[in-house]
DNA sequence: GCCAACGTTGGC
DNA sequence: GCCAACGTTGGC
């Protein structure tokens, strides 16, 4: 079992989104690494939820991967924002997950507060400069970690 | 809105 | 294959 970090903008698709979708298809992620990470996700791997570009950045909430990665039909779609010309269905280029909800935080976790606890934290991706992926993993001690601060 | 960081594109 | 230009991300 293996745990992840996603990241999405609430005002686009929010934790609240999720509980209410209860599963999700993860679409449109056009960036090879974070595609690299999909593909290696497995059903019932742990997700952290967080939320960027929003007043109070930070962890939102958990959910789990719901299957395997299959290919992203955003890409083959003209109408869609994440149609992808160089993307043929014989050779799909973009693969995706599906998200189940577990749970939503009582309140955000916020970034502030996981940069106050670099040293346990240290090497989180969402912690490192510049860090734009929308999907990394997250070390086994680092979820437990982040988890406790949850807690209080 | 600013800007640093980073990925992608395309000319050569 | 280099690298400048450009676009995007995301915290602040």
């Amino acid at each position: 079992m293996k745990y992840w970090l996603m990241k999405t903008e609430p005002d686009g698709f929010s934790i609240d989104d999720l509980k209410k979708a209860r599963r999700e298809p993860w679409s449109g992620v056009r960036n090879y690494q974070a595609r690299n990470f999909m593909r290696q996700m497995q059903a019932g791997d742990g997700v952290l939820i967080y939320h960027s570009s929003t007043a109070v950045p930070g962890v939102a909430g958990i959910a789990e991967v719901a299957c395997e990665a299959y290919p992203d039909p955003t890409q083959f779609n003209k109408r869609s924002p994440y149609y992808d010309a160089k993307s043929t269905r014989e050779e799909p280029r973009w693969q995706m997950v599906d998200v189940s909800f577990v749970r939503k935080f009582t309140q955000v976790l916020p970034l502030e507060l996981l940069k106050a606890h670099a040293d346990e934290l240290e090497g989180l991706a969402v912690l490192q400069r510049g860090s734009r992926l929308s999907v990394t993993p997250v070390g086994a001690a680092h979820w437990k970690t982040i988890l406790s601060l949850e807690q209080g």
